[in-house]
DNA sequence: AGATATTTGTTCGTATGTATT
DNA sequence: TAATACATACGAACAAATATC
């Protein structure tokens, strides 16, 4: 009960910042941090009640609430109302670090370009090491989400949807990946194009090379994961993602024209 | 001024997300993130003050703060207190989103192995990015920064400072790229491992073939983008990823066992 | 150097909303 | 339905920081 109270960042050597003391909130908001972490707490665990975290900081309810909104803000919990309710700690979703990521790039003038010159070399190693863990359960929903574009599309309603539903296919591969940090990255330039499909004047004109294309490669790329061959999944990706960013290199629009809201939906556009 | 106070979320169809209405502070932080879109505001434009907001939100000066803490947790805007000060928009530094990140993989156990197995593609990719556009200019700051490991260390503390020099040669190599995207993740990669190195127990053990064969490695490396060969300097950087991520191989530790602090520096330890 | 005006930062008291029992 | 436990929101007063004269 005491440590917790340790002033840790009074944000010692700043040379440029002109905060030299940062205000209450934000110290509290460290504190209860620091607490999370030495009580070992884990998601779904519940935070001291307000009137505690006021005793406990001395700090009045204003204070207290702006540093939890701070840690709702950063995702790592979530408040509810009524009896038994509180602060509840999270583990952060992948939408709310998704959308502080784009934010981070709103003034960063991100191209297609940009994008897949990573994605280029990022999913075949993500395809190589999926070869090594997938099973049948997982290469059943990959191609349950293919049969959405196995066909031309019937209307520019359709073609755009196929669109997300293919993107949603490399969406799928990230979240079955065993290393966290490839299963972030990929799904956070899944999700940027995403948001230009969705949001953006992109993907306007039909093309439908690329649907094709598209759709014979990821088939290719289940055979060869079923087979059990990571080089060959590996390089079918690589051909795939050449294709694909070839393709798109006429669209050298600009990416992220908004913020992302970070409780929900995007805006509309 | 209408448009403003759109709502736009609602979080409409969540199945499993327990709140139905978004609380006031989140819906108000959205609009400011419409508002500043909308006006096309820059970084270094002022928001409206404490006063203007209260009535434009017709909301009350607590939930204005919170809102202005979520957006200043987000990175988004720095306050300012006395005369001529506000809330002011702001490029998000990179450190904050690097915490940002930071907290996104606390609960998700990276390992070293993880980070390299990334590192290993995109730092290549990185290298022959930045054959592409590097002048004399970069090349002086990493070779000023490799002075301080072109020799043994003398003592446990030295070795320690030049493990750190080391990452800060990446570091300074993904500033300097062209690609926010590849900028942003190489340098995410490092903050990980710099991590590591200043407050757990990892590089404890001495590793003399670390260092003398990083810093070989490197000067290839300035070589063959001075030279302007692209694919020397990536086969170079993949050779230099793959000899690190071997001689780390040992240290599976587990990264992350603490939160980042948003304001400033990291916990000790 | 000191006084002053401006703007954010913090606190308290109270009232309202919401979910559980 | 009512009681309870909790977060959410409001408003007024005061404190602290900082630029300017």
């Amino acid at each position: 009960m005491s440590a917790v109270f340790t002033r840790l960042d009074k944000s010692g050597a700043d040379s440029k910042s002109r905060r030299a003391v940062p205000n209450r909130p934000s110290v509290v908001s460290e504190a209860i941090k620091i607490m999370m972490t030495d009580k070992g707490m884990m998601p779904g665990d519940r935070l001291p009640q307000e009137p505690d975290l006021i005793r406990a900081f001395s700090a009045s309810k204003g204070t207290i609430r702006e540093a939890l909104k701070m840690l709702e803000t950063q995702g790592l919990i979530q408040t509810r109302t009524g009896p038994g309710g509180g602060a509840f700690i999270t583990d952060i979703p992948t939408d709310h670090a998704n959308a502080l990521m784009s934010n981070y790039f709103f003034f960063k003038n991100l191209s297609i370009g940009d994008i897949y010159e990573i994605r280029q070399v990022l999913e075949p190693e993500l395809a190589a090491e999926l070869t090594k863990h997938l099973g049948e359960k997982e290469f059943a929903v990959l191609e349950s989400t293919m049969v959405a574009y196995d066909h031309p599309p019937a209307t520019i309603k359709e073609e755009q949807r196929q669109r997300i539903a293919e993107l949603e296919f490399h969406e799928r591969l990230a979240e079955f990946s065993a290393n966290p940090l490839l299963a972030f990255m990929c799904g956070f330039l899944v999700s940027l194009l995403k948001d230009l499909a969705v949001c953006r004047r992109i993907y306007r004109n039909p093309n439908p090379e690329l649907r094709e294309r598209g759709y014979s490669y990821q088939g290719q790329l289940i055979e060869a994961m079923r087979a059990g061959d990571p080089e060959a999944a590996r390089s079918i990706m690589k051909a795939h993602m050449v294709a694909a960013r070839r393709l798109m290199a006429k669209q050298e629009a600009i990416v992220n024209r908004g913020f992302l809201s970070l409780n929900g939906k995007k805006r509309g556009a």
